[in-house]
RNA sequence: GCUGCUGUAGCUCAGUGGUAGAGCGCACCCUUGGUAAGGGUGAGGUCGGGAGUUCAAUCCUCCCCAGCAGCACCA
């Protein structure tokens, strides 16, 4: 590809290539190559970066010409100018609103604003109105590239600090680009597309209003921010829209009160009051967990949750979390001293407690604890939220004490353990983050580099890849962080595993090593579904509340149809909960329709009703949750078929 | 914690400056009905808490508390 001062070589997305003078733009290209495609081009990649039309191309280089057709393209774009025009709409109709920064996120965009007085509801609906009359003007989009001194000046002029601070900010060899949507004007860093016009008008949405914080920080100024969702055309904002109320319909708070399963009241804010439903969830998990780490060489314990501070000082994290601790101050006229204790805020110390009461050889290691451990941390209010976050809760903790040269094999099958957990509990679709050594730390980097290749190591040996987060390990170690999607497409971090030597250190464990030296060992944190609180929280959401036949509360309702029928319904009900699972009876004096409907919206997973027929013939009338047909099954056969149904998957192993 | 919105019966919500209503649920009665709501009668509320304005406050004002959305936070 010939190269000299007056011309390059464009190479197109065909693979033929072209010659051009230079500072030619894609807008030129795309006319040149075809009239068509001019008119319907919208932006351009340009060596793998995307850019609007007016941006010159200076060297030898691939470029590819986008249309409407292009959705991530697309989307960026309408979504990016969207939020150019709802500033521009804002700033028309209250023209002392100062502007910040409106980037492109999931489904949308928001714009951030320097008012007054927030802005309302009603606000939204004239907001709207403006950028429909703004797009309907489709005015032209300009460019330009700026000197940081030219922009600063401009924008102390019109008195827009934040933009200011913006610039200020930026690196000195950036080019400053301005754009112009009309003759309202941002600094962005594009791109854009040609004009107003472009942005479908009924494809878009302003959704709330919301504080957030000047560049995230929250000891700087509140800022209103606008979101909007934006779409192609109009089929597909509704479409948002509706997959919105859907996602509402599986809210665990909702489901939770639909399927009588825990409520949280005012006296005891951000804990949970566990109804028989939502409890019987909470123990089929716990229980399949127990087995589970029994299985994997766990040891269980349990350590006290009322602690002196002497403790929470010595592993330090008094120092650094004290605001977040629930203290317990003892009453002076009965205590003998002053003692100040919290309640366990984690498990960790207690666990450094156990490994130290008798002196450990290297023979005893790997030493796996484990502990259904209850924490409570006192949780900023504005972060509470159903039973997803909460003051109170129960993780599935546990620490891995071992040998530097453990770490790997122990990982790996930390890995292999939560895999399993995670399919068996119906979630396929995971994945593993690897944070590394951040600025702040301690330890040499010999240790960091043998400790991050054997996290990265286990990932591999077990068979999974994962994603690299440079800089975002403890300052005490690297962790690995597991992420799974739930069936609408968000994602939870529940599962983690971080390597700890600093802990162990400071609480002074120890143990023999074969050299007859004491040694340090390392801890492994490591939890899988985090807390029972949330995880329950993200399983509900992620079944819409039909939950797998192992884990629903009711299992099955066994309904009469007529009230001769009840003796029967009790005698199969008695022989279901003989067989392990959990069934209840509706003798209610109700139409059967009534009982099917109340139990379909309960989730009940498995209604069986019995009418004098089945009293006759010995069998049930079974009806699956969402079938619209029953079958008839006789008696021993559907207790052996729910029996089996009810039993754990760890337990119909091997 | 910050900004905004909300708080009325067990639940979901309507409503008014003169101390309140619906549907569901609940209780009782009739009904024994074959796979997503049978009929009737009835009970049930210090209108989140406190102060203020007013002859009078559930309604207006202020302060708390809690919930919701977002931000910040999450050992």
């Amino acid at each position: 590809m010939a190269r000299d001062d007056k011309s390059i070589t464009l190479t197109l997305p065909d693979g033929n290539q072209r010659s051009y003078a230079s500072g030619i733009t894609p807008g030129e290209v795309a006319a040149d190559i075809s009239t068509s495609l001019a008119k319907k081009a919208i932006s351009a990649t340009v060596d793998g970066q995307h850019f609007d039309l007016q941006w010159p191309v200076m060297a030898d280089a691939e470029i590819a010409i986008h249309t409407m057709k292009d959705r991530a393209q697309a989307e960026e774009l309408i979504r990016h100018d969207a939020a150019h025009i709802m500033a521009r709409a804002v700033q028309e109709i209250w023209p002392d609103v100062r502007v910040t920064i409106g980037p492109v996120i999931e489904n949308g965009w928001y714009y951030d604003f320097d008012r007054e007085a927030p802005f309302t509801p009603e606000d939204l609906g004239a907001i709207e109105k403006k950028m429909k009359e703004i797009m309907n003007l489709r005015d032209p989009v300009r460019t330009e590239v700026w000197e940081r001194d030219r922009a600063i000046a401009y924008y102390e002029e019109r008195g827009e600090p934040f933009k200011v601070e913006l610039i200020e900010a930026i690196p000195g060899d950036e080019p400053l680009r301005m754009y112009w949507h009309g003759d309202w004007q941002d600094l962005c860093r594009g791109p854009h597309l040609q004009h107003t016009g472009q942005v479908p008008a009924d494809g878009f949405k302003l959704m709330s209003v919301a504080g957030a914080y000047w560049r995230g920080d929250s000891s700087r100024q509140q800022l209103q921010r606008i979101y909007g969702v934006g779409f192609l055309n109009r089929d597909e904002l509704k479409a948002h829209l509706t997959f919105l109320e859907e996602a509402e319909k599986r809210d665990h708070r909702r489901l939770g009160k639909e399927m009588d399963l825990f409520h949280i009241q005012e006296e005891a804010r951000g804990q949970v009051f566990w109804h028989p439903n939502g409890w019987a969830i909470y123990t089929t998990l716990l229980d399949y967990m127990r087995r589970m780490q029994a299985r994997d060489g766990y040891k269980e314990v349990n350590t006290p949750e009322i602690v002196d501070r002497s403790l929470w000082e010595a592993s330090g994290h008094w120092d650094k979390y004290q605001e977040n601790m629930f203290l317990v101050e003892v009453d002076e006229e009965h205590a003998q001293t002053k003692a100040v204790n919290a309640l366990k805020p984690m498990n960790c110390p207690g666990h450094v407690q156990v490994f130290n009461w008798g002196l450990k050889s290297y023979r005893d290691l790997p030493l796996r604890i484990a502990e259904f451990g209850s924490c409570h941390r006192y949780e900023p209010s504005g972060a509470l939220h159903g039973i997803m976050r909460v003051r109170g809760f129960t993780q599935d903790d546990g620490h891995i004490f071992c040998a530097m040269d453990q770490i790997e094999s122990e990982t790996a099958k930390f890995i292999a353990f939560l895999a399993k957990v995670y399919g068996d509990l119906g979630f396929t679709d995971w994945t593993i983050k690897l944070s590394t050594r951040p600025e702040k730390r301690i330890g040499s980097d010999e240790t960091w580099d043998v400790l991050e290749t054997a996290l990265g190591e286990a990932c591999r040996a077990a068979g999974y890849d994962f994603e690299l987060l440079p800089g975002e390990g403890a300052f005490y170690g690297p962790k690995l962080e597991f992420t799974l999607t739930d069936a609408i497409g968000r994602n939870w971090q529940c599962g983690t595993l971080q390597v700890d030597t600093n802990m162990p250190e400071r609480l002074g464990a120890s143990y023999i090593a074969a050299d007859g030296e004491k040694h340090t060992p390392v801890m492994l944190h490591r939890a899988c579904l985090g807390s029972f609180e949330r995880f329950i929280g993200i399983l509900i959401e992620e079944h819409a509340g039909k939950l797998p036949f192992w884990l629903a509360p009711r299992q099955v309702v066994v309904a009469a149809i007529v009230s001769d029928a009840d003796d029967y319904v009790h005698e199969m009900v008695a022989a279901l909960r003989a067989a392990g699972v959990r069934a209840e009876a509706d003798v209610r004096n109700e139409k059967i329709n009534y009982k099917v409907r109340e139990h379909s919206v309960g989730k009940v997973p498995v209604i069986l009703a019995l009418g004098m027929r089945e009293v006759e013939e010995r069998t049930a009338s079974l009806r699956r949750l969402g079938e619209k047909q029953s079958r008839v099954v006789g008696f021993d056969e559907v207790i052996a078929e729910l029996s089996q149904e009810a039993t754990p998957p760890d337990l119909l192993d091997g």
